[in-house]
RNA sequence: GUGCCCGUAGCUCAGCUGGAUAGAGUAUUUGACUACGAAUCAAAGGGUCGCAGGUUCGAAUCCUGCCGGGCACGCCA
């Protein structure tokens, strides 16, 4: 509605414009890249265009001289146009009729679910990449902020029109996995009653003990007997197993389900990685230093070139991460999308590089980095430490605030930005917390239409031009706004700007409510009122389904 | 030392592909429940947008330098 509204305006006014070049009212060669969109100031105008500020320049006159030669070159091309006005240092505003907004509405109540969906993407095929944590621990805070980023991204995407593709990428190969193995045989030695010591660099957490005394219920003391290199390879197997298990099952609580699940150490054992060296080999990026295998990143703007293969002959992770990308690619996916820890920011540059070396565009693939998560208690941090194994997980997380807070939270901020994370706050049921508030909104539009028996009229009989309160207004402007915000949010990755939406939704419903009384007596007044109401619960619900948060019609 | 991110109201943060009077939540103060859920609403106060230059009709936004905080700089992943 509102994209089909700015595109007429806009052609009009590219039309105006080549009209007044011919009759020499302008000079300009090029018309600039002029904007057309909603004015913040509700006096600006439904829409408003920058364009005679931008020719200026060229035209050697004062903006609002050539805002005066457009509009006055204006015809009735946009239908519903009211009014045209200069304003400011140049801007043309526009003022369309009042209550054009109301066709919106039918259109909400026939899309229902669908509302807010659309061919943006023309159906491309995309895949998101996120989590990918090692499968040796339990999901920590960064990894729960890049599932909740990489599930919202993904569900934004399907909704603008994206065919997405969800995967984990398990880092379940090289150094981390050895180390693994150390730690969990040290475990099994132990905890049948061995003096062993426990590796330095290992896996010092409680629940690296849980998996191994699981192990011990189902195999007991058989692997005693085994040679070292064997026992851990079967322990490694079998805790793998019950990690990667424990694992999904935590994502799935979080409301998170992957279509694949993709294995680094099957890289390595099709040949893949092989295979991808040889193309790079080919391609003459590839170079022998020292006994290990290079890869010229630096014909690709990076500082330093990059090994590859390790000069005891094993691949490096980069490596093993270039093969997966060409995987990707080799797919069919037209663009790809990882969502990183800011401490891989280093790898992003590389990994552009050695796509690039494969012959693809860099531009293709596309990271999102996201900075730290600290938790607090109101005013207390709580401290972590990976290394020592005390940390408090994505299962404990969502067991203390639960899936709706725990998603809100994370999606709120830009990936940017450091992430406080107050699970005081997260679990207060009150008007501080943004879920609650906008929930809230929900549950109550339901149980107005619950204290209104009658049957909800249908658009032909409703006179929305009853709808004329401000806060009536400002309501249905924004819930027309919705599928603007998901094409934006889709092609700008920037899912934080859903929980906004979400709580300016919501907050103007509560100032709807507080001012318009929904079940009158008036019954025209009352139809058109109930009928905005269910548009407004369509879109709120919508919108928390997009973030994976749920959408209560009691609370 | 080099690279990336951040620095905006007391606090937590939006806004950053340049646009009109810099916004929201929270906290503080004051009002609104004998009608649809007060987990709500209405209103007020609160700012050298880290600092200094530059670019231009116009800079929180772009450029340069500096200051402060975080992260990364491995034949680890």
């Amino acid at each position: 509605m509102l994209t089909a509204k700015r595109e007429q305006i806009y052609l009009e006014i590219v039309k105006v414009l080549k009209r007044a070049k011919a009759d020499g009212q302008l000079q300009f060669t090029e018309i600039p890249d002029f904007t057309v969109e909603v004015p913040r100031e509700k006096a600006h105008g439904d829409f408003a265009t920058n364009v005679a500020l931008l020719l200026s320049k060229t035209e050697c006159k004062a903006p609002r001289q050539i805002a005066q030669i457009i509009v006055d070159n204006f015809s009735s091309g946009v239908e519903q146009l009211e009014k045209i006005e200069i304003a400011g240092p140049g801007f043309i505003n526009f003022y369309l009729a009042s209550g054009w907004l109301y066709q919106i509405l039918p259109l909400v109540i026939n899309e229902d679910e669908k509302y807010g969906c659309s061919n943006f993407g023309g159906g491309e095929r995309i895949q998101v990449e996120f989590v990918s944590a090692n499968p040796t621990g339990l999901l920590h805070m960064g990894n729960a902020r890049g599932a909740a980023l990489g599930d919202t991204l993904s569900n934004v995407l399907e909704a603008a029109g994206y065919e997405v593709t969800r995967e984990f990428y398990i880092n379940d190969a090289g150094n981390q996995i050895e180390n693994f193995g150390k730690s969990l045989e040290a475990r099994y030695l132990q905890l049948l009653g061995q003096e062993v010591g426990f590796p330095e660099e290992g896996y010092h957490g409680e629940d690296i003990i849980e998996t191994v005394k699981n192990i011990i219920t189902e195999v007991g003391d058989q692997y005693l007997e085994l040679e070292s290199g064997l026992r851990r390879e079967f322990l490694i197997q079998k805790a793998l197993q019950e990690k990667l298990s424990k694992i999904k099952k935590d994502l799935v609580q979080f409301g998170v389900e992957y279509d694949v699940w993709f294995s680094e150490q099957s890289l390595h054992d099709s040949g893949a990685i092989t295979r991808t060296i040889e193309a790079l080999q080919q391609k003459g990026f590839v170079y022998e230093q020292e006994g290990a295998l290079w890869l010229k990143t630096t014909a690709f703007g990076e500082e330093k070139d990059e090994v590859i293969v390790r000069s005891n002959g094993l691949a490096t992770y980069f490596a093993a991460d270039i093969a997966y990308h060409q995987n990707k690619f080799e797919r069919g996916f037209e663009k790809v999308i990882n969502i990183w820890g800011a401490d891989h920011h280093g790898h992003v540059a590389r990994m552009k590089g050695a796509i690039q070396a494969l012959g693809y565009e860099p531009e293709k693939l596309q990271v999102i980095l996201m900075q730290l998560v600290r938790l607090f208690r109101g005013p207390e941090i709580v401290r972590m430490s990976k290394r020592s194994g005390e940390y408090i997980t994505l299962a404990e997380l969502v067991e203390e605030v639960g899936r709706d807070a725990a998603r809100f939270f994370f999606v709120m901020r830009s990936p940017d930005s450091h992430l406080d994370f107050d699970l005081d706050l997260a679990k207060k049921e009150s008007a501080d917390n943004p879920v609650y508030y906008v929930q809230y909104a929900h549950a109550r539009i339901n149980s107005i239409l619950l204290a209104s028996t009658e049957k909800l009229a249908s658009a032909a009989e409703i006179d929305f031009t009853l709808l004329t309160e401000a806060e009536e207004l400002a309501l249905i402007r924004k819930i027309a706004e919705f599928p603007d915000e998901i094409v934006g949010v889709a092609a700008n990755y920037e899912p934080h700007h859903l929980t906004r939406y979400a709580h300016e939704l919501a907050s103007l419903f509560h100032s709807f409510y507080n001012s318009c009384r929904v079940l009158t007596d008036e019954k025209p007044l009352r139809q058109a009122r109930l009928y905005l109401v269910n548009a407004t619960r369509i879109t709120l619900r919508n919108v928390l389904g997009l973030l994976g948060v749920s959408a209560p019609e009691r609370m």
